[in-house]
DNA sequence: CCCGAAAAATCTGTCGACAATCTGCGTCGA
DNA sequence: TCGACGCAGATTGTCGACAGATTTTTCGGG
């Protein structure tokens, strides 16, 4: 009916590799987890399309990617919708994240070279500073430094599958969940002097000791976490 | 060249849901697995497009999930290829695998119920007759029974995440590498013995045990499997 | 006979288009 | 007035086609 009317960009130069359907994926999954969408939202494969300038192609990889990452979930026949926060899959992720970081924590602790090793006391002196300096005036007093600590030592641990899992799968989602959970300021002191417990552990090269440390700090912030999803909490940040 | 004749079905109905790109995915992962692609090859769109009888689009979501259980691999301007065999990644994988299988017989023990605590039982009993009656001739002696009863147990853990780690990820790499190495024909004695174990301590609801006897396990059917990927093993396999 | 370079063929990444289906709204009947 | 039926709009799943790049083949020279 209308004239459709090439809108789109000259395209001087297409990336032309696999990069759209990464840039896509890298995006939407920043999109999501910033809270820029919102959570339950219904993603249109046309709406993204055009907003994004690319076709549904990559757009619907992208979206299968995310799929497989637990950020969206797709219906047969209705679409992709943002996942919805649920308590239950809250405890499920940190179950197996328990486990996968103990894993990692003795890994490293067994394995670790020096340049890893000093790349980790940077990252915990400036935690340590972090707090000593900014107070209590930052709203999550470590930004985004624990997830630097912990995936230093995943990558310390030197097995690329347990890299994959937790960079790649676990750590998206957690991430979702703490931007939703924000006001949670207040254990950045305690999770800063856990953090030192476990590197210390790493430098006495005991691996078990690492691993309880490690297991034990992630079943504290569970602990501190769980509460502000307790009661009926899922339906209300769901919408 | 030769005529290229439409093999394809007549095709009265396609199946119109979201079942193509899933179907292709299950073939796809059953050929790799049972070798009927061998390891390393080339995986051509066009050349799978007209054997399965799809377009591309289907094709490249599908080889995109295999991708994301690391059963194929994408190189950005090559295309895929089917992953290669390495003691490494062997290792990897058992490491995680007795992380989180360990976690998954601690819930269990936790929290089985007598519905799946009944299901167990049964295929521990078919191992155990298994094993009495074709006394050593099976090739592998317990099957595909190994499998079912690891699942078994991560379904009985009550963890979604879990579950979809395990029987997503890790047991397909698993059964890959495994069909690779049928010649492992002995094990089945002691690995039954060891399952009797973790269901011994399931059923008394101890989970340090249940964790402890599954990882014992996990990590003595590493041992016995890991020297067949020892010296320069991967590259035989590979090619 | 062997090596290097150009051209052809093939393949990947991407795009627009079509059939089948689901959602929402208007309309008709009880 | 309320509920069921039917139609229009939009959306998903799938397909064929094109631009860019890579590999292979082939031709010429040393």
């Amino acid at each position: 009916m209308e004239e459709i009317v090439d809108t789109r960009a000259p395209e001087v130069s297409l990336p032309a590799d696999g990069a759209l359907e990464r840039a896509l994926f890298q995006r939407l999954s920043e999109a999501i987890i910033r809270g820029e969408i919102p959570l339950g939202a219904k993603l249109s494969e046309p709406a993204l399309s055009r907003q994004y300038g690319v076709s549904r192609g990559p757009l619907r990889e992208a979206l299968n990617r995310l799929e497989e990452r637990r950020l969206v979930e797709r219906t047969p026949r209705l679409g992709a919708r943002v996942v919805s926060l649920s308590a239950t899959t809250f405890r499920e992720i940190y179950g197996v994240r328990e486990a996968l970081e103990g894993l990692a924590a003795r890994a490293a602790a067994h394995a670790m070279g020096e340049a890893d090793l000093a790349r980790l006391r940077a990252i915990l002196a400036r935690q340590e500073a972090s707090l000593e300096g900014d107070g209590e005036h930052a709203p999550n007093a470590l930004g985004g430094m624990d997830e630097d600590f912990h995936v230093a030592i995943a990558r310390a641990a030197g097995n690329g599958l347990l890299i994959g899992l937790l960079c790649g799968d676990l750590y998206q989602q957690l991430r979702l969940y703490r931007s939703q959970l924000r006001k949670v300021a207040g254990r950045g002191r305690r999770a800063v002097t856990e953090h030192r417990r476990i590197l210390d552990a790493i430098e006495d090269r005991d691996p078990e000791m690492a691993e309880w440390q490690m297991r034990r700090h992630i079943a504290a912030s569970y602990t501190a976490l769980a509460p502000l999803l307790g009661p009926a909490a899922s339906e209300d940040l769901a919408e």
